[in-house]
DNA sequence: ACCGTTAACGTAAACGTTTACGTTAACGAT
DNA sequence: ATCGTTAACGTAAACGTTTACGTTAACGGT
C-alpha cells in the first residue's frame, strides 16, 4: 500500500498506481476519482538567488497597466483604435519595465523572421568572405539579419544546413554551391514555396531560380584576349573542379579567345584543382615540363597566383618575361607580391551585395520572377603580366 | 442608408455603421445583434495557380493518421506512452508527408534555438573571418547556428545588434567588441539573465563575463625580447587605438620586455592606427625621421606588416638587415611578401574554436561561472627579423 | 427620447509545438 | 467478479504575439 497523500481530498487509503510518465509514478485516487504525480520538493537550488529573470511579456505590461493584452500591443505598435494617452502612458510603462518583444513570438505568427540564410562553402578564403561582408550590409541596413552556414565545400553539410533552414526560420536563402555539388534535388524541392533562394557565385545552370553571377567567361575571355596581344601563344588556364559552373565559364571565355585568334588549343595547357596548395603547385609543375614552354598562367585566384608566382621565383624563372601570370578575384594578396599581380576583379563585394538586394526584393515583392545578373569585372594591370 | 446585407440574418435594413478598423468599415445589424466587416472578394489574385504549399504541421499528419496531434508528437520524438506499431505508422507518414518542424514554435515552448549570435567588428579582415570559422565548425558540430552580426567596428551598431539578437533567437552570445566600443552599460545589462556571454579577442576587463584571449601580453614581450637579442635598441611598435585591451596588453608586454633589458622607452616610437592604410604609412613616415633611427617595428597585424614592408622597399631600406619587421597574427599574407614575414601566431582559429566551445558549455550547463582563457602563441621565424 | 455613429476598449482564435495530467480498457491476480 | 495495475491514448494549457471581431458608452442630431 503506497504512502501517498492525495493532493485534492488529503485521502491516504484509496491510492493506486497508474502508469509511470517519463520517470514519474502516477497516481490515482479512488475517494475523489483523480489522478496526480507527486513531485518531488525543489530544495531551491544551491545557485545564486537572483530571479530567471524571465523577460517581461505583453501580459505583464497589460497586468500592471490594468487593461487588456490586445491594447498594450496596440499602444506599442502604434496601431488605432487606442486613446492617444493611453497609448503614450503605456509606451512609458513599457520602457520603464525594459519590455523586449520576444522575436519568436512575433515570427510565428507573422510567419516572417525577417532573417536571411547564407550558404557559403567556405570562410577562410577571402572571396567569401568579402562576399559575405556585401551580403551582411545590405542585409543589415534593410533590417534583416543574417544566418551563415559554412558548407565547409561538403555535398552533404550543404544539404543539412538547407534543410535545417528551410524550417521556418528564414524569409529567404542565399547559396554558393560547395564544390562536392553536382546533384540539385535538395535544391530543387523548395523552389516555387513560400521561401525563395538566389544563387550566387557558384551557380547551378538548370534550376528556375534567381543568380547573380561573375564575368567568368566574359572575364577569362578578356585576359586571355590581353596575353594573346602581348605575344603570349602557350597560356596555361588554372581551374576548378569541372563541375563547377565557374570552372566551365571560365574555359569557354578562354576557348573564344583562342578561336578567335586562330591558336589552337592544347589540352595539356589547362589544369584543374582543388583550391588546396599542394595541387596548385603540382599543376605548375606539369606546366613547366610541356614543350613548347608555357609563356603565360591564367590562375583561378589571386590566392594560387601568389602560390604560382612563389614557386617561379624559386626557380629563378622571371616574371613577367618568360612567363606572365594573371590572377582572378583582385584581393589584397596581389598588391603584395612581387611583381604585383595583374588580375581580374570580379567585384566580390559587389557580388554579394546584389544577391542581398535581389533576395530582399523578392521577399518583399513575393514575386519570385528568375532574374540573372551578370555583375561587370574589369581588368587590373600591375606588373606580372 | 447603407446597401450592406447582414451576413447572419441576411437583413439589409437595420445595418448600421460601426467605426472604421484598419481602413475597414465596420457594420452593426440590429436584427441580430451582430457585428461584421464585409470583406473585398478575393479576385483569385493572378499569380500562379499554386498554393502556397503552406509546410504540414502536427495537426496535418494527425487528421490524416486519425489521432491526436500529442500522440504525433510524441511518435516523432520517440516519446514513450505510445504503442510501437502506431509509433512506426506516424513516422512513415510524416516522412511521406514531408512533414518539417516548425523551429519557431519549437522555439518558443522549448526556450532554446539552439542559436549563437555572434557579433564582430569587420569581415573583411583576415583575423575575423578566421576566428568566425573557428567559430562556425564548432557550432555547427555542436548543432547550433550561427547568427553573424557585422559591427562594422561601429558603437551604435554594435548595441543595435546586441538588442536584437537578445530578444530570444539566440542561446548565447560571442562578442568581438568594436574599435569604437568604451562604455559597456549595452553589455552589463544582461550580464546575468539567461542568456550567458563571451567575450573574444578584443574584451572588456572590468565586465564579469568569460573571456578567451589571445597572448598578446606575453606575444608582445616574447617578440620584443628576440628583437632586442638580436640586437635592435630602437623597435618601434605599431598599436591600434588606446581604448582597445589589445593595444593596452601589447603595449605593456613590449614595456617590461624593454624595463627587462634596460632600455628607455622612447614615446615616439609607438603609433595608434585605425587599421586603415593611410594612417600605417602615416606612422610609418614620422618613424623613419627619428634619430637615432628605428631597427624594428612590431607591427599590429600581418597585413599591415605586409603595407610596412612595402613602402620599406620603396625606400630601399632592406629588411631585416637596417630594419626588422615582426608581424602579429599570422595570416597567409605573411608568405607573400619578401621576406616572408616573421609574425607571432595568435592561434586565431582556436580563440574562436573555444570561444564556442566555452559557450556552448555554459549554455549547457546553466553554469555561467567566469572563466578566462589565454590561447597560447608562437613565434614564428621567417625572413623579415 | 431615441437613433445612428464612433472611440476605445476587450475577447478569443490563431501560429505550431511540447507536456502535465485526465481517461479508458485490457489484463492478471485474488 | 472484483480490484489494482498499466499501456496507450486524448485534452488542454502554455509559450508570446497579432488581429478579427464583439462590446460598451458617450455624443450629437432629430
Amino acid at each position: 500500500m503506497s504512502r501517498v497523500k492525495c493532493p485534492k481530498c488529503q485521502n491516504m487509503e484509496r491510492i493506486l498506481k497508474a502508469g509511470i510518465i517519463r520517470n514519474k509514478q502516477r497516481y490515482f485516487c479512488k475517494a475523489c476519482v483523480y489522478h496526480f504525480i507527486i513531485k518531488k520538493v525543489q530544495k531551491d537550488n544551491n545557485l545564486l538567488p537572483d530571479k530567471p529573470a524571465s523577460q517581461v511579456s505583453l501580459q505583464d505590461i497589460a497586468s500592471v497597466a490594468g487593461v487588456s493584452i490586445t491594447t498594450v500591443s496596440r499602444a506599442l505598435k502604434n496601431r488605432p483604435d487606442i486613446n492617444i494617452q493611453t497609448r503614450e502612458y503605456i509606451k512609458e510603462l513599457a520602457k520603464s519595465m525594459n519590455y523586449q518583444p520576444n522575436i519568436l513570438a512575433q515570427s510565428l505568427v507573422n510567419k516572417s523572421t525577417h532573417t536571411l540564410g547564407v550558404i557559403i562553402p567556405s570562410l577562410d578564403t577571402t572571396v567569401f568572405s568579402t562576399m559575405l561582408g556585401g551580403i551582411q550590409e545590405v542585409a543589415s541596413k534593410a533590417g534583416y539579419r543574417v544566418i551563415i552556414c559554412n558548407s565547409n565545400e561538403n555535398h552533404e553539410t550543404e544539404i543539412a544546413n538547407i534543410q535545417g533552414l528551410m524550417n521556418h526560420l528564414i524569409d529567404g536563402l542565399l547559396i554558393c554551391h560547395s564544390i562536392q555539388t553536382s546533384s540539385f534535388e535538395h535544391i530543387r524541392i523548395h523552389i516555387g514555396k513560400r521561401i525563395p533562394i538566389v544563387q550566387f557565385y557558384r551557380v547551378a545552370n538548370g534550376l528556375p531560380i534567381s543568380q547573380i553571377l561573375a564575368e567568368d567567361e566574359v572575364g577569362a575571355e578578356k585576359v586571355t584576349d590581353y596575353l594573346i596581344k602581348k605575344g603570349c601563344r602557350r597560356i596555361a588556364l588554372l581551374l576548378g573542379p569541372k563541375n563547377l559552373s565557374i570552372t566551365q565559364k571560365r574555359f569557354k571565355g578562354y576557348q573564344m579567345s583562342l578561336e578567335k585568334h586562330g591558336i589552337n588549343l592544347d589540352i595539356r595547357l589547362l589544369a584543374h584543382v582543388d583550391f588546396l596548395q599542394e595541387s596548385v603547385e603540382k599543376a605548375l609543375e606539369d606546366w613547366l615540363k610541356i614543350n613548347p614552354k608555357i609563356d603565360g598562367i591564367i590562375s583561378i585566384s589571386d590566392k594560387s597566383a601568389a602560390q604560382i608566382i612563389r614557386v617561379l621565383k624559386k626557380k629563378s624563372i622571371k616574371i613577367p618575361e618568360e612567363i606572365n601570370v594573371f590572377g582572378f578575384g583582385n584581393e589584397f594578396t596581389g598588391q603584395i607580391v612581387e611583381p604585383e599581380l595583374s588580375t581580374f576583379d570580379t567585384r566580390t563585394r559587389i557580388i554579394g551585395e546584389e544577391a542581398a538586394r535581389l533576395i530582399i526584393e523578392q521577399i518583399i515583392s513575393g514575386n519570385q520572377e528568375v532574374k540573372s545578373k551578370l555583375i561587370p569585372g574589369e581588368i587590373i594591370l600591375r606588373g606580372s603580366a
